[in-house]
RNA sequence: GUGGGAGUAGCUCAACUGGUUAGAGCACUAGACUGUGGCUCUAGGGGUUGGGGGUUCAAGUCCCCUCUCCCACCCCA
């Protein structure tokens, strides 16, 4: 008989830990809500070309870490590796924008990449973040940062940084790539293999090697040089963090990212308690990516947060979030009472149930469960790790005469003889 | 895909160079207190040592395969 188990690098969230997970999506939404970002959802299959084209073949995320199988139609599917395509997919799609105005979207899901799992990084990953559409304004990349600094604060991360850089207009891409080319290739002898293979590849992620030995040539490397327009524009973002949103930054010309549809400003928040890779954030402009997917010239900027990874920071700087807030529990004790005893006094459990489910709908929370075999002391036993702040016992005794008794875990006090009709008006806690 | 480390009770970990019946703490159950939580004491239950194969008189320990987890690389949030 083999044992079933979750396929590797996808994990359950148990509930212990769901609870975390409940109150930082609640606070997200939230959050996103009332900045004026409304959710989207999208199927988390595409077929596999959605990907192709936006994320580019030079990205490894395309060539070996996606999920792509084929449906019973013989078509090639793919789990989404991250969601701005599909996002862009959506509003091309569905016609989101009609009229010249901005679309501010906000996601929050499940992500597949068949990467060997590592610190803050599975197979199965989730991911919330936005997409503000049709924003072609340098206010739109600084209002980006400043709302994923803003986020960060709020969840109770408070040791971030951010980085930010340009890598200009498609135009500057290509002259810059040219340019490095050059230069790396004078240089290539001294090079690690990954960057020689980089050098081929893709130019621009040599910024990203690890390797001492590469680091001088890099330091070296000539910087990019952007046009007129993307100059003027990250000076812009600049000048708006500082002044406007008050947010610290870095410019690290050394940021790039991995996905083909990047231009302009691109961004990155990095953070503490995260391993080898402490990115816990990144984003930037993709002006070209929705019209090339065959929508209208739509400019957009966006930013993806890696929910496990936060989990790891929120860790790491104690957020609040983590703790467990005062829960308004409470626990039914049955002291020696059995199935045949529960039949016996039927009607007066019946009129009981009901006042605790008058209980539940103002929101407490009230363990009644039928635990046969399990001493009364066990059970208080049992109450007191749960976190309840009170306990109704109920034996023979109690149920003949149409009583409980109550013990308050905080004050010590048990009272009994209590009538079941004043079940609902004596909990006041709030 | 590449490299390193690790899988022993529900959890965290012991078990010297292979050697009696694989132990401890925590947790769990029960009792002390026969209907009363937290603290203490006592007792008890719990294991195919990840799985499969091999070497050996003898394997948790050595060898091979496989699975999973952790860490790093590539790459990425």
């Amino acid at each position: 008989m083999t044992k079933y188990q979750a396929i590797k690098g996808m994990s359950d969230i148990l509930p212990e830990e769901s609870q975390v997970w409940q109150r930082l999506e609640e606070v997200t939404r939230s959050f996103f809500r009332t900045n004026g970002y409304e959710e989207i959802r999208t199927p988390v299959v595409e077929v596999t070309e959605l990907f192709q084209r936006s994320i580019g073949e030079a990205s490894d995320i395309v060539h070996k870490e996606m999920y792509t199988f084929k449906d019973r139609g013989d078509r090639s599917m793919t789990l989404r590796p991250e969601m701005t395509a599909s996002v862009a997919r959506a509003v091309i799609e569905n016609n989101l924008i009609r009229e010249a105005k901005p679309l501010y979207l906000y996601y929050i899901g499940p992500m597949f990449r068949a990467e060997r799992p590592q610190a803050g990084r599975r197979r199965q990953f989730h991911q919330v973040g936005i997409e503000s559409i049709n924003t072609p304004s340098p206010f739109s990349d600084a209002e980006a940062i400043a709302l994923l600094a803003r986020y960060l604060r709020v969840v109770g991360v408070e040791s971030f940084k951010i980085k930010i850089n340009t890598l200009g207009c498609p135009k500057d891409q290509a002259e810059y790539r040219e340019t490095l080319k050059a230069y790396f290739s004078k240089e290539s002898a001294a090079l690690c293999e990954d960057c020689k293979y980089r050098l081929e590849k893709n130019v621009l992620r040599i910024f990203d090697c690890k390797n001492e030995s590469c680091h001088k040539i890099i330091d070296n490397a000539p910087p990019m040089k952007p046009c007129g327009t993307c100059g003027s524009d990250f000076d812009t973002i600049r000048e708006l963090l500082k002044s406007v949103f008050n947010v610290f930054y870095e410019v690290d010309r050394k940021l790039v990212r991995g996905l083909d549809y990047y231009t302009g400003c691109v961004f990155e928040a990095t953070s503490a308690g995260l391993g080898a890779k402490d990115a816990v954030a990144a984003g930037g402009r993709y002006d070209n990516l929705i019209k090339e997917m065959g929508g209208a010239d739509l400019p957009a900027t966006g930013f993806a947060i890696g929910i496990e990874r936060l989990l790891e920071s929120m860790k790491a700087d104690s957020s609040p979030l983590l703790v467990e807030p005062r829960q308004k529990r409470i626990y039914v004790a049955l002291a020696g009472v059995g199935l045949d005893a529960i039949k016996r006094f039927s009607k007066v459990l019946g009129g009981f149930n009901s006042a605790l489910c008058l209980l539940r709908e103002k929101g407490h929370e009230v363990f009644f469960h039928f635990r046969p075999d399990v001493s009364l002391k066990s059970q208080l036993r049992e109450a007191d790790k749960w976190g309840a702040r009170a306990v109704i016992i109920l034996g023979e005794d109690e149920l003949t005469k149409g009583v409980m008794t109550l013990k308050d875990f905080e004050s010590k006090e048990e009272k009994k003889d209590i009538a079941i009709s004043e079940l609902v008006s004596i909990f006041r806690w709030d």
